[in-house]
DNA sequence: TGTCCGGGCGATGGAAGACC
DNA sequence: GGTCTTCCATCGCCCGGACA
C-alpha cells in the first residue's frame, strides 16, 4: 500500500508548475516503501526460519504461504505472484482461488529453481541475516525464493505508486490552475463521485476528472494525464469522453496534431511555460 | 526511437457476512 | 432486522520491455 502525504502532492504540483519532471518524488516513495519492506521481510524470514529449526517441513511454505494469519495478497506475493496476474489467470480474486492459485505457483517456483540450480551446479549462495543477537543462514534455494518475493513485491509498490499519484493529483492539478487563473468557482466543478455504471442507461458512461463549464453554461470535458512517452491510448481515452481540455505531462507531435484535428485542447506541463498556455486555452473555451 | 500493449495497484461502491 | 465490516469486481492510473 502506498498513498502520498499532502506534503508530497504539493511538491509533485510545485513541480508539474516548474515544468520539471514530477517522477522523483513518486520514485523516494517507491524506494522508501520497497526498503522498509525488505527490511521487515527478511526480518520475518529470519525468525520464521529460527523458530522451526527443528522441523524438517518447509518452513518459508508453513509460514508464508500456508499461515492462516495473512491476507491473500501477502500469500499471492510470497508465492511469487501478483495479484493482477491471478485476477487474469483466474477471472477472480475470490479468497480461496487466490489460496490455491498460490500454492501451485510456489510448487512451479521450487521446481524451477532445482532445475536452475542443477544447471549451475558451480555457483552457491547463502544468504546471512543477522539482528539483535541472532543469526541465520539460507541455503541457496532459500535465498532465490525470498528474492523472487521482493521482486514481485516491489513490481506491486511501484505499480501503486503511480497509480495512486495519477488518481489522487488530477482534482488539485484543476482546481489550482482554476485558482491561479481567476476561474470564477461557478465555471468550474469537481466530480467526486463516479458514474454508476451498474445503471443500464449509463452503461457507456465514464469517470470524468474535472468539468469546467463555459459561459453559456456548457459543461466542458477535461482529462489530466500524467504519463510519459509512448501511450496511444490517450487517443482512444479522450475520443471515449469527449474530452474539451486535456492536461498533460508529455505529448508526442502525433498526440498533438489528433488532438489538434479533433479540436481539442490541450496543454503539455513538461513543456517550457507549458501551463502558461491555460490562459489562452480558457479564453478558446469561453 | 516511437508505438504497442500487457502488467501492476488504488479508489470506489455494491454484495455478502458478521454482529448486535 | 438493522447497522457495520469485509470482500471483491470494475474502472482508471502510469510504466516499461518487445517490436518494427
Amino acid at each position: 500500500m502506498s498513498t502520498f502525504t499532502t506534503v508530497s502532492l504539493k511538491n509533485v504540483l510545485n513541480k508539474l508548475y516548474e515544468g520539471e519532471d514530477y517522477r522523483g518524488e513518486v520514485i523516494s516513495l517507491i524506494q522508501d516503501n520497497f526498503i522498509a519492506y525488505s527490511l521487515d521481510f527478511l526480518k520475518r524470514v529470519m525468525l520464521a526460519k529460527i523458530e522451526n529449526k527443528d522441523i524438517t517441513v518447509d518452513w518459508y511454505e508453513k509460514e508464508f504461504i500456508q499461515n492462516e494469519d495473512l491476507k491473500k495478497d501477502e500469500i499471492a506475493i510470497n508465492s511469487g505472484m501478483n495479484m493482477k496476474t491471478i485476477s487474469n489467470k483466474y477471472k477472480t480474486t475470490k479468497k480461496d482461488i487466490v489460496i490455491s492459485a498460490s500454492n501451485d505457483q510456489y510448487d512451479d517456483l521450487k521446481r524451477a529453481i532445482d532445475e536452475l540450480i542443477d544447471v549451475e551446479k558451480d555457483l552457491d549462495l547463502t544468504l546471512t541475516i543477522k539482528y539483535n543477537k541472532a543469526s541465520v543462514d539460507l541455503t541457496l534455494n532459500e535465498t532465490l525464493i525470498v528474492i523472487n518475493t521482493l521482486a514481485v513485491k516491489r513490481a506491486a509498490i511501484r505499480a501503486g505508486a503511480w497509480s495512486s499519484i495519477g488518481k489522487n493529483i488530477e482534482k488539485p492539478l484543476m482546481k489550482s490552475l482554476c485558482i491561479l487563473y481567476g476561474v470564477p468557482e461557478k465555471n468550474y466543478e469537481i466530480i467526486y463521485k463516479k458514474a454508476d455504471y451498474s445503471k443500464n442507461e449509463d452503461i457507456y458512461s465514464r469517470e470524468i476528472d474535472f468539468y469546467l463549464v463555459d459561459n453559456t453554461e456548457k459543461s466542458l470535458l477535461c482529462e489530466v494525464k500524467l504519463m510519459g512517452k509512448g501511450n496511444p491510448e490517450v487517443a482512444d481515452a479522450v475520443i471515449a469522453r469527449k474530452t474539451n481540455l486535456f492536461v498533460a505531462d508529455t505529448l508526442s507531435e502525433t498526440n498533438k496534431r489528433q488532438l489538434k484535428d479533433w479540436n481539442i485542447e490541450w496543454i503539455e506541463l513538461r513543456a517550457k511555460k507549458g501551463y502558461e498556455k491555460v490562459k489562452d486555452v480558457l479564453k478558446s473555451l469561453n
